[in-house]
DNA sequence: ATGTAC
């Protein structure tokens, strides 16, 4: 016996040199040549039969690893072609958002998708981007910020009932903006998401809760807001008379926490998955009824829990400041997986960047730091996977608004609005964005729209160009 | 979006 006949079977060189000891073994034992090449025949054939014991174990332990590693490659090949899926606003949405959702349709592990109006480029998944997968969670089709997400305080007050330097205090009191940024221990509030037993469940979210505890409250950078405003409600809802209100609108998301999170499970879903085709890289999923998955969805919607629990500071110091109680409050998450009923099957329902809208849901989608946000309630749209828009979208990315745009525009642009700015980054431009207006119009299938709210006193993070 | 290290 010797390598070629070894080689002549399909063995590669680990298996060769297992089956080699084992075939010297065999021959010791008396057998001829022909009969330890079929016996090798029904080790290759059925390794596990193999696995328990005897002078084939090792070899039939690596064949076998060998075939689930095949077997996973072949679980990671994408359809050939994608999966149809719809979309709301073609005319508003740029090319490199279509090909990213066309290959997360090509995924094995997606069963439906959809477009929102204000898509845009994003890390695997487009922003504004809908998939339905099956027993699968993809981190990167939740996004780096988990859990961002929008909430609306109606207050008792006029819309005048606010001067613009008072709230400019106010703003300047009570939020904090910035990466890394966290309230001195003093000012720092308690929330029962940081009670919590989950926090005890995994070492990860052992590791992060002292950065949670010390950041919860706190709004962040990027296009992340707190702002003062006028709600406009023309019709009697949310147990609220028709007339006009002094709001506060907040987007903010789940800060370090979230985004260590989302980097921690993003690598393991990459690692679990080496055969994924490179175009597919940052679309690796993590099954649902394995360990790593079930991790990832507690983790996931604690980060959740506690981007939500944010809003609720930032709204109730506030409303404090201000000593009222709010008339009603409105709130909900725009980046986070949800499982849910499509058609007859429970899938996994990704929203990165998209507004929930099932029949009857409200939700609030953001125009700019100058252009309205408009309270919305879902329809229920079953081929949008009950969905809308997260917001107006860009249509400059970061970089392209630094070139193009100029401070004094946006400054022309807040001014014949009426908007005071508190920081704000010639990057968070409303020139940057979509007009709020036409993605609302692209969209009154998926929502009903009940109120306006038009920002008046707005604070972001410092951007790396002051407007 | 985060806040550190391609």
């Amino acid at each position: 016996m010797n390598g070629k006949h070894l080689v002549k079977l399909g063995l590669e060189k680990k298996a060769i040199a297992l089956a080699q000891t084992a075939a010297a073994a065999r021959e010791k034992a008396g057998l001829e040549r022909d009969e330890i090449l079929s016996e090798l025949r029904a080790v290759q054939a059925n390794p596990d039969a193999y696995l328990a014991g005897g002078v084939y174990a090792e070899l039939a332990a690596e064949l076998a690893a060998q075939q689930a590693k095949r077997d996973a490659q072949k679980g990671a090949e994408l359809r050939p072609a994608p999966l149809p899926y719809p979309v709301w606003g073609e005319d508003l949405i740029e090319a490199g958002a279509r090909t990213q959702m066309d290959v997360a349709m090509r995924l094995p592990v997606s069963r439906a998708g959809a477009l929102m109006p204000d898509a845009h480029v994003g890390y695997g998944l487009p922003i504004g981007g809908v998939l339905a997968t099956e027993n699968a969670v993809i981190p990167y089709g939740v996004g780096v910020d988990i859990g961002c997400s929008m909430m609306l305080s109606v207050l008792p007050l006029p819309p005048q009932g606010l001067h613009a330097e008072d709230g400019k205090a106010l703003l300047l009191k009570h939020t904090r903006f910035g990466a890394g940024v966290a309230f001195d221990k003093r000012e720092r509030a308690d929330h029962e998401v940081l009670h919590e037993d989950t926090w005890r469940e995994q070492a990860l979210l052992r590791h992060l809760y002292d950065k949670a505890a010390t950041q919860i409250g706190t709004s962040g950078s990027g296009n992340h807001f707190v702002e003062f405003g006028t709600f406009s409600l023309p019709q009697p809802d949310l147990g609220l008379e028709a007339g006009e209100y002094l709001a506060v609108l907040s987007h903010s998301g789940s800060r370090g926490f979230g985004a260590q999170v989302a980097g921690h499970f993003t690598a393991l879903a990459e690692r679990l998955h080496p055969g994924l085709a490179p175009e597919a890289k940052k679309l690796a999923w993590l099954p649902l009824d394995q360990e790593e998955g079930q991790a990832y969805w507690q983790a996931m919607n604690l980060a959740g829990r506690y981007a939500l629990a944010n809003h609720d500071l930032i709204h109730a110091r506030l409303a404090r400041a201000l000593n009222v109680q709010p008339l009603a409050q409105v709130r909900n998450s725009h980046n986070l997986a949800w499982k849910q009923m499509v058609g007859e099957q429970e899938l996994i329902v990704h929203r990165k960047g998209a507004t929930p809208a099932e029949a009857g849901q409200l939700g609030l989608i953001p125009g700019s730091m100058a252009d309205p946000g408009y309270v919305v309630r879902g329809r229920g749209n079953a081929q949008a996977l009950g969905s809308a828009s997260h917001g107006a979208g860009r249509v400059l990315g970061r970089k392209a608004a630094e070139r193009t745009l100029v401070k004094k525009d946006v400054q022309a642009y807040l001014h014949e609005r009426g908007v005071t700015l508190l920081g704000g980054g010639i990057d968070e431009a409303p020139q940057a964005y979509k007009r709020i207006e036409e993605v609302i119009g692209r969209q009154r299938d998926l929502v009903d729209v009940l109120g306006t709210f038009q920002p008046r006193i707005v604070r972001m993070d410092t951007g790396s160009e002051d407007v």
